[in-house]
DNA sequence: CTCGCTATTATTTTT
DNA sequence: TAATAGCGAG
């Protein structure tokens, strides 16, 4: 078997997946196979006879660990990944955490903040102490705190530290300290940790408990990290201290590719490995396989700009290729309909599918423009990333159940759901409560189970009612212990009152809303199904599944549906990734780089290593666009063509307007080519397509699919203008059937028509919903 | 307590 | 533009 597996590597991979005997430092260039190393690797150890379950495989997201778990089954057979303990920092060390939560004060069911938890215990603290949130940003002071605590600077650390306080006092925020503290006092009274806590705490478990430590470092005969160029100091001490004893290290990474300082990546921790462990064998894969040669060597000369780096020379041994388009858009709008047609013409004449197609871009609002225009086209299409189901509100909404069930302190999940569905319990209510519980130190639980114990000052119809919502997350907690994951979700939305108002919502956002519910039912359905054959560590109960959860950003839920579509993503979810096809989008200064990130040359290098990835996630062709004139903050702004586009060495690039400098913006040559996008864009008529382009069907998908059903502000019907429809007209609806317009009420993008179905019901639909079918 | 209106304000990337 | 905070009326 070992020969199998070594065969299908290159010697540089092969001598990396080999070296199995102390620490390794693997500098893998983008596209050099570096998941290829990290899979092969786990499995030749595995057939050294290391078990699985003693591997620690870290992973920066669930995507990549999801994708390691895949291809290590490929090659081990079915499910021999399932006892390695492989995932991202978080879920790992949060199941570590549960274990032994006892020894640092938290019980063993603690909840997890997501960070507009965080947010919003911050903005009540901020409130409470009476703060200029001028100079106290919600959202700055909370980036302030992650950043402490991604440093291992405890509150009390902060408190103590003359240099910070120093620092804060003149920048005029000498409370930040007591905020902090006041954060971290009420994560622990609601027994409740955030993101960063994860890895703060189990640093302080590890340091506090040798005997865990020891535990854990003799438990792992092996530990891997993946992007170890994005780790942080947290991070790093981690890995540091579980591979001390052992020894037994292997970090892969790319200094070129190290995008996350923002959240405190220090790529320091890459730079300076050797001198952690001053054995180590370093590796470097060099040569790429996944673009052609034109594309490595225009990212290469883009890089060298940059100052920090591991001396590396990336190649690649496959053809020249084509050169880098640079597209020229006069509009945003523009630029979308550019992009779509250019793939509606790849599509057709060179014979790629969908899914051979990436939009990648710096900020996610990006995401929407593109989308109008690929509707247009009839380009089936998949948004990664942006508002994630698990942020969904009723999605959230849910979860606040189940952990307030869980963990009675938690005060965010009960803020969120005490007044939803309305239980007429209010602001000035909730804040009665809070404040109580603040001032004399009683946890919420008490307080609102036996509300009229105390002097709460809340009149007594109020008072049974908070009794009342008291004595329901009661009887869901008693029924975690009992019954599996899927049945208390069933009785959590039904005897919450949850499905029966989201049911009674007919409009379209509540229908979604409603569909998204099911979505979550059948999720957990899975999760019981899966866990309970496999008999794993973990259970099929609702704490198991929402430890499972907690963590996760992203749901893969579209197995069943036409996975035949392009994907559009950040440049920072697209890392790892790879396409044939790439359209970077929206390369202007001041959105890439980011106006923010344009002062400082740390961050200027780091929006640099961004598009050097974006770049790097082609195979074939790569397309950079810009606008002229962008939609900024409600008006139109002029921009800029990015320095980072003039960094590429021009014999790779195919630009034919960059002579044209001090050019006065023209829109003739665009208004020649578009002329109808751009007549319609002023005048909001119906958008006709250029006549040479025709739509793009895909093959195994002729109809048209109704693509971001949740996204219901924009038109969701492209084919058919909302003034298209008159009365009298037979039409057919998807699930009412067919019938004919009685009468229209015009009210431009919301008219209405109240149409008769054959069916003898008579119904108002809102048009720009409705997908009406004119027969 | 709830709803809906107006005014304001802020725009980066994510486990 | 879009999201949200704040306010006033019921």
């Amino acid at each position: 078997m070992n020969n199998r597996i070594l065969k299908e590597l290159n010697e540089s991979q092969r001598e990396a997946v080999t070296y199995i005997d102390g620490p390794q430092l693997v500098v893998a260039g983008a596209g050099s196979g570096k998941t290829r190393v990290l899979t092969y690797k786990i499995a030749y150890l595995i057939s050294h006879g290391i078990p699985a379950n003693r591997i620690l495989a870290l992973t920066f997201t669930n995507k990549a660990s999801d994708e390691m778990k895949i291809r290590i089954d490929n090659l081990l057979g079915y499910e021999a990944s399932r006892s390695i303990w492989m995932g991202t920092f978080h879920s790992i060390f949060g199941r570590m955490l549960r274990i032994d939560s006892e020894r640092i004060g938290f019980t063993r069911n603690f909840t997890i903040y997501d960070s507009a938890d965080s947010l919003n215990l911050i903005k009540s603290i901020i409130k409470e102490m009476n703060l200029n949130d001028d100079f106290y940003k919600p959202k700055s002071v909370c980036g302030r705190i992650s950043a402490a605590k991604n440093n291992l600077i405890t509150a009390e650390a902060y408190a103590q530290n003359n240099d910070y306080i120093i620092e804060d006092t003149k920048e005029n925020r000498e409370h930040f300290s007591t905020i902090y503290t006041k954060y971290s006092q009420r994560c622990r009274q609601s027994n409740v940790m955030d993101f960063d806590d994860l890895l703060v705490y189990t640093n302080i478990l590890f340091k506090v408990n040798p005997d865990v430590l020891d535990r854990y470092r003799n438990l792992f005969s092996y530990i891997l990290v993946d992007e170890y160029q994005d780790t942080n100091f947290a991070q790093y001490l981690i890995i540091k201290r579980l591979s001390e004893v052992q020894r037994k290290l292997c970090v892969v990474g790319d200094d070129a590719q190290s995008i996350y300082s923002f959240r405190g990546a220090k790529i320091q921790n890459i730079l300076n490995f050797k001198n952690d462990y001053q054995d180590y064998k370093l590796y470097k894969l060099e040569q790429n396989y996944r673009s052609t040669q034109t594309i490595v060597n225009a990212a290469n000369s883009l890089i060298a700009k940059n100052t920090q780096q591991i001396p590396k020379t990336i190649f690649s041994k496959n053809d020249t290729g084509t050169k880098i388009k640079v597209e020229k858009a006069m509009t945003d709008g523009l630029e979308g309909i550019i992009v779509a047609e250019t793939i509606s013409r790849m599509l057709v004449e060179d014979h790629f599918i969908p899914s051979d197609f990436a939009i990648l871009y710096r900020t996610n609002a990006q995401s929407r423009i593109m989308e109008e225009s690929l509707r247009k086209f009839n380009i089936p299409y998949r948004v990664f990333g942006g508002l994630s189901f698990y942020q969904r509100k009723e999605i959230k909404d849910v979860i606040a159940y189940i952990r307030l069930s869980i963990n009675h302190n938690d005060i965010e999940a009960f803020r969120r759901i005490v007044n939803y569905p309305s239980r007429k319990i209010g602001n000035t209510t909730v804040d009665k409560i809070l404040n109580y519980s603040l001032n004399t130190n009683t946890p919420i639980w008490n307080l609102i189970s036996e509300p009229s114990k105390y002097n709460l000052d809340i009149n007594s119809g109020t008072t049974m009612k908070i009794a009342q919502f008291a004595a329901l997350i009661n009887y869901f907690s008693e029924k975690s212990d009992d019954i599996n994951a899927y049945d208390f979700m069933t009785e959590l939305v039904n005897k919450s009152g949850i499905n029966h108002d989201l049911f009674s919502d007919k409009t379209p956002e509540g229908v979604s809303r409603y569909e998204n519910i099911q979505e979550l039912l059948n999720g957990v359905k899975n999760f019981c199904e899966t866990n309970k054959e496999q008999e794993t560590f973990n259970g099929t109960s609702i704490i198991d599944y929402l430890e499972n959860i907690s963590i996760l950003t992203d749901l893969d839920s579209e197995e069943d549906e036409n996975p035949d579509k392009l994907s559009m993503m950040t440049i920072h979810s697209a890392k790892g990734l790879e396409f044939t096809n790439v359209f970077v989008v929206g390369v202007e200064e001041n959105l890439f780089p980011n106006a923010m990130s344009a002062m400082s040359l740390h961050e200027l290098e780091e929006e640099r290593r961004l598009f050097y990835v974006a770049i790097t996630r082609a195979m074939k062709n790569l397309i950079i666009c810009y606008s002229v004139n962008r939609f900024r903050f409600g008006n139109m702004t002029t921009m800029e063509p990015s320095r980072f586009i003039k960094e590429i060495n021009s014999e790779y690039l195919d630009w034919p307007l960059q002579h044209k400098k001090n050019e006065i913006p023209n829109f003739s040559d665009e208004r020649k080519k578009y002329s109808d996008y751009y007549q319609n864009n002023k005048n909001q008529n119906k958008p006709k397509q250029p006549e040479e382009v025709k739509p793009y069907t895909s093959p195994r998908q002729k109809k048209l699919v109704s693509i971001d059903k949740i996204n219901s502000s924009n038109n969701l019907n492209p084919e058919i203008n909302i003034s298209d429809y008159k009365s009298g007209m037979r039409i057919k609806h998807n699930s009412f059937g067919e019938g004919i317009i009685e009468s229209i009420a015009e009210a431009g993008n919301d008219t209405k028509a109240t149409v008769k179905f054959d069916s003898g019901e008579t119904k108002t639909l809102l048009l720009k919903f409705a997908k009406l079918v004119i027969l």
